[in-house]
Formats: structure tokens, sequence, C-alpha cells
DNA sequence: TGCAATAGTTTCACAAAATGAACTATGGAG
DNA sequence: CTCCATAGTTCATTTTGTGAAACTATTGCA
């Protein structure tokens, strides 16, 4: 999305965990480094492009790191900035929100907990 | 979007904050009740039918009332509701990361500063 | 020589979301 | 009987995001 000269100096937070599998992606990366295909199985049914796509964004922003290592076959890891740790109070108060509204006016609440992620983004919070 | 019955017990707050304008009409709503007109030149340059839409959707998922008040001219009033309301912590955490880690890169901070706003959302954190 | 496994990229098509312009409804005042 | 102000609605169009399929690149091993 574009424009976002509007009002707001959340701006720089909406460019950020905008798009479709962004909030999705940020909370497993909260549930420790990944790999690329790793990330794809667990967004499953994410399509490569769109992955790499947010990936790519949120490097330019600074909230996830890409390492590569180089050997056969060759493979990737994605993991957190500080930056990006630094997102985990909105994470954690989402995540907190759900428990406790979760069931929205015609929904079924889902079964995935990710213990783990929400651990991490308590520590993160202080 | 659509789909979502991906992973993640999160899904119902994607379903909500999801769209191009609802996070910074939210913003505008913890800044207390809002118009119609007010809400449309707040967030200029929203179209009528953007505005409608989103409003419609968050009535549905129970965050924001809809009153409407007879008289000559008509007018209606916007609030968050209870549920709405304790989405505040979310926002709180927004606008404290963006004062602490703000300057995307690559992106000018904005000069909009809604403090009545973040008190209220403070409030809402108890 | 060619296959396996990783992590992508490229291209095209489609569907959803947002926009813009014009239009509706209400009812009192001039 | 027209105008003002409110709060929308309708419809056509454009923009954007997402997706699916197929292709690239690397290098060791059989």
């Amino acid at each position: 999305m574009m424009d976002r000269s509007c009002p707001g100096a959340i701006e720089p937070i909406l460019e950020i965990l905008d798009g479709k599998w962004t909030l999705l992606l940020l909370f497993e990366l909260f549930n420790g480094t990944k790999r690329f295909g790793e990330l794809r199985r667990k967004l499953h049914p994410i399509s490569p492009k769109t992955l790499t796509d947010r990936l790519r964004l949120l490097e330019e922003k600074d909230i996830v790191t890409r390492t590569l290592y180089p050997g056969v076959p060759l493979h990737v890891e994605y993991d957190l900035t500080e930056r990006g740790q630094r997102l985990g109070p909105i994470f954690a108060a989402m995540w907190a929100w759900v428990q406790e509204n979760g069931d929205c006016p015609g929904k079924e609440a889902g079964d995935y907990t990710p213990e783990v992620a929400v651990s991490r983004m308590k520590d993160a919070m202080n």
C-alpha cells in the first residue's frame, strides 16, 4: 500500500506490519531463528514470492536479518534484529487481547499456541 | 483479504486490524468520540466509501458503536466499545515503539502527536 | 552427466481493496 | 420549492496484493 502521507506518526509501524502474512511471519520469528523453507512450511500455503517479498521488506526496515550459510546445500537463516525484538510488546499485547477477547463475532478460535513465542515476547517487554 | 485459515490463533485480531486505514481510524477513536465528517477530515484523503466500509466492519466485530442522533441536520457518533477499548495496550505499545524506534530507514517522522489518545490508551492498560 | 536439495526469481493472471464522482435522504430555514 | 448541512450510497474504474507455475543457481555425489 502507498500514500500513507496521511495523519499519524504511527506511520512507520504501519509500513512494517502491513501485508497479509506479516504478523504471522513475525510471530514465527519471535519463536526463534528460522530458515526459508521452514517459514514456508509453517506459513503454508504462502507462496515463495510473497514470503521473499515480506522478508525483503522487513530486512529493509531493519526488522529481520538474513544470514547466508554457504555449503551444499546452501541455507539461509532469518532472525529478528534488536529493533525487531523491540516489537515484542506489541505482539504480546495482541496475544493477550486474543486470549481474553478472542472470539470475534462469527469466528472460531484457532488451535495454535506459540507458547515459546509468547514467553520470548514477555522477555522482550522488559 | 481472505483465506486466513492459516496458522495462528491471532487471526481474530488480524481480521480486525486489517485494511489500509484501520489503524489510523482506531487511533482517532482512542482520541474520543468522533462524527463521520470529523473522521473523514482527520483521515483525509480517505473516501467516504472506504470509511463506511471500515466502520461497518468494526461495528460487526464489536469494536465500535454507531449512534444516530436524529434532528436537523442529523448526526452520527462513533465510539469504541468496551472490547474496542481493550485494544488500548496494543496501540500504546505501537506508540511506544514508534517513539523509541521511530525513524524507519528511509522515512521521516510525522508531526502528529495524539497525546490524549496516548493517555487514554495508558488508562486502558490497567 | 544429471539428479538432489536448498533458496530463491520471473512472469503473468486474477481477485480484492481503494478511489472518485455523482447521487440519495432528511427536514428546517429562507 | 430551493438550499443547506449532515451522512451516507452506488457504480465504474484503477491500483495493489497475492498467487501459481515454471524457471535459475549452486555444488556435491552417484
